[in-house]
DNA sequence: ACCTGAACACCGTTCAAGT
DNA sequence: ACCTGAACACCGTTCAAGT
């Protein structure tokens, strides 16, 4: 594919898509989801308006695939953790991790899990990055559980982390709780743990 | 010519604003928030398609003012329970209640939690109606606890409460789950008996 | 194959003007 | 005060044509 240089001022620019995708995701955080215009990222990136049509069936499908590298680099940020650490530090890590994720790329978090990806914009791509993520969580519990990645029990205590890691990041995205991902996350743990405490005293 | 039809067709409708309100909430789910234009939404109720301008600021104010009439029902919801049912019930059936509203306007519910109300559209009425939703949740959390609705422990509960409901209906929402709202409901709560004891245990 | 330019059917919003 | 119509600056998308 060598296709390598970059020929300034030829009309041909090769390697559109990927630029494209960049230039879309630089955009994303500066005017929204609702502001991202086909035409902007075109223009930004130096092509004709109608360019993108060539790499991308629609303004959807560029949306789902930066859906695809979010859900990418949400499963990336969550394996990075501290091998040494014990289990339910692993999976406070984790959390923590994900909700830094939502607060750093607010926009793309939103449009991950945004009503712009019903339906038709749903590319193979996109479900298989979101499993991958979920999978990345699932294997943190799995080895909290002392259980097999794949039976029920963990399956289910994902859904629930999952759930409540979701509803967390996106509390603080809205800033329905002010700032501090660190405190927010031990004071829902914390909260938790009321809570299961009266359910089982009940 | 000019659009003859209006029956008794006089240029001043009076008590546009409900109007428009709920033309826009019938098309909400119809279109997505996406597509739902003002320009449609005067259309819909038979004005032109300025109109709205003289009820709303914009596009965004009429969005926001969705969102309002959104947390009121979600909050009525909630608080439609059965004063009967003890205490840890009434928590299961305000979530079920939760999940369900969210099912059943999906649309809406994204909206409420959207990205479009950022910064400038964060008009008061959206946010005291907010808080009147997390006032029941908190309500609930407060007898089940036997502690004060303004303790630090009902807040903390009620936030890790929300985070969790708010996930669940967002990832139902989104079918990542399948269908059944309360079999959902009851397997998170399951999930995290099993993450807790993990937790204690290790 | 990859890209452009014109064209079409939409938008939100402003503003002068009508009632 | 409440509403209209024209106008402006945008959109997404299609299509014939250029390289």
């Amino acid at each position: 594919m060598a296709k390598t240089a970059r020929t300034r001022g030829t009309y041909h620019v090769g390697n559109l898509a990927p630029q494209l995708l960049s230039a879309a995701r630089a955009m994303l955080d500066e005017v929204g989801l609702a502001k991202l215009s086909l035409r902007a990222v075109t223009e930004r990136v130096g092509v004709s308006s109608t360019a993108a049509y060539h790499h991308y069936a629609n303004r959807a499908e560029l949306v789902a695939h930066l859906a695809v590298q979010g859900f990418n680099e949400l499963a990336h940020a969550m394996a990075d953790r501290d091998p040494q650490a014990p289990d339910d530090e692993k999976l406070r890590q984790a959390t923590l991790a994900y909700v830094r994720f939502a607060r750093a790329n607010p926009a793309l978090y939103q449009l991950m899990f945004g009503t712009e990806l019903g339906g038709s914009a749903e590319i193979p791509e996109l479900k298989q990055a979101r499993e991958a993520s979920f999978g990345e969580l699932k294997k943190i519990i799995a080895e909290l559980l002392g259980k097999d990645v794949q039976s029920a029990e963990v399956r289910t205590a994902a859904l629930a982390g999952w759930s409540y890691t979701h509803g967390l990041a996106s509390l603080v995205i809205h800033n329905v709780l002010p700032a501090d991902d660190e405190r927010h996350v031990d004071r829902t743990l914390q909260g938790f743990d009321y809570l299961f405490k009266a359910r089982s005293a009940g």
